[in-house]
DNA sequence: CATTTGACAGGAA
DNA sequence: CTTCCTGCCAAAT
């Protein structure tokens, strides 16, 4: 079988993420195959193929913050994840209990 | 093939 | 809480 790419499995794990749900780069990273590779995961998603299949604004830092790209703002944002129902804590995502986990 | 860059993380001050 | 430094990995040049 093709052997994915760390990208695409990023992209494959990034576009998995259930509505009401956050991932942290470190996150991805690790479900992507590679734990520690969360600098990676921001390269791949710069380069992403199809940003609109591509819910990055689920895609959040160990802070639960955007770190660098954000859909103008971090306000609009946090509106947005709001939207789908995930836990906020201000103007940061309450990765407590918005965090992606397999159980 | 080597160097630089970047949407990161974690610890220290 | 903010700022700086180090370690990590992949893609781009």
């Amino acid at each position: 079988m093709p052997k994915k790419t760390f990208t695409e499995k990023v992209y494959d794990v990034v576009k998995k993420i259930p509505v009401g749900k956050v991932l942290t780069y470190s996150d991805v990273a690790r479900l992507a195959g590679n734990p520690g590779a969360a600098r990676a995961v921001g390269t791949a998603m710069k380069n992403n193929p199809d940003m609109s299949i591509i819910p990055c604004h689920r895609v959040v830092g160990s802070d639960g913050k955007m770190h660098g790209y954000a859909f103008g703002g971090e306000s609009v944002k946090v509106s947005l994840l709001k939207k789908e129902d995930v836990a906020m804590n201000g103007t940061t995502v309450d990765l407590k209990k918005s965090r992606w986990k397999k159980k």
